[in-house]
DNA sequence: TCTTGATATTTGCAAATGCATTTAAACCTG
DNA sequence: CAGGTTTAAATGCATTTGCAAATATCAAGA
């Protein structure tokens, strides 16, 4: 029953939170371009690396979407990253339509290697924010997430 | 001076904003892609109208910090959007090196057909976070946009 | 004014992307 | 337990992307 929405205009660029979103994690993903391009990573790979350390030994399909990459984008990543050493396929025992990576240690390492980049600037970009408004912040995110439910992609 | 910063794998995925923000996009980007579809209309595309639909005859240059995008992904998504009569291109009067991006009617109305989907993602995802917790989520990303300055992308 | 250097946009080209299809395996249902 | 359906991953292919180079214009100094 809401009414329509008021236009873009009206309220402006930077009061619609998925620009300012969008905006935010574009400079993000530029300002970790260089370190990752240094280890031969690319933004699916990196992603995939990051998932795994966290989760290791996921179906493509389901790394596809916590990585947040195309699943045949993914699967292409998948084939680099084995080249490159640092993830191993391996069918799954009860089902071999399933397909699990593993990360390898070198992977581990690449990553190790990235994520103070990561860290540092996930820093730069909340200089100045409080803990307290820095925890109130995540809060929202996860009821956001939590929204998303498991949509793929 | 700042210690190292946790890994990744202490804090959880879930924990890590930028992870959470990018999950989100994601799922915003996916949502409306089909209805940009109908309206012939990428990403880049969409999104130098949003921007122009806010801030008019901008010079490229800015057009593609505002909108996210690549100064080479928008000049050709410029060439598709012109081809498709929604935008004009026009020689500054003082500096010639500089192109400015006009909307057109048409452009107006492809922005207009699509907005609501936008709109309508953005509630969904934001369902059931109370009014005063958006307002402190936007002014929370809006000191990280300040942050970011006016560095490219 | 001519030269050198900076800035804005476009374009060439190789690499990456994503959709649709294929291949392979598991699950049902009669 | 055969036939048809569903699910998972990989692949073919056309399109898109982004880096680097080219082009065009302006600015500054000798």
């Amino acid at each position: 029953m809401k009414g329509s929405a008021p236009r873009l205009g009206e309220i402006g660029l930077t009061n619609y939170p998925p620009y300012l979103m969008n905006r935010i994690m574009g400079r993000y993903n530029a300002a970790i371009r260089a370190e990752m391009a240094k280890l031969g990573l690319t933004t699916p790979k990196m992603r995939a690396l990051a998932v795994l350390s966290v989760m290791d030994g996921q179906v493509i399909g389901q790394l596809a979407v916590h990585a947040i990459v195309e699943q045949s984008t993914l699967s292409r990543a998948i084939d680099a990253l084995e080249a490159d050493g640092m993830v191993r396929r391996a069918a799954d025992g009860a089902d071999s339509r399933l397909v699990r990576v593993f990360i390898t240690q070198a992977g581990r390492s690449a990553f190790d290697a990235l994520w103070p980049h990561m860290a540092g600037t996930y820093a730069d970009l909340f200089a100045g924010i409080t803990p307290d408004e820095q925890r109130a912040f995540v809060a929202t995110l996860q009821k956001i997430h939590a929204n998303i439910g498991k949509a793929e992609v």
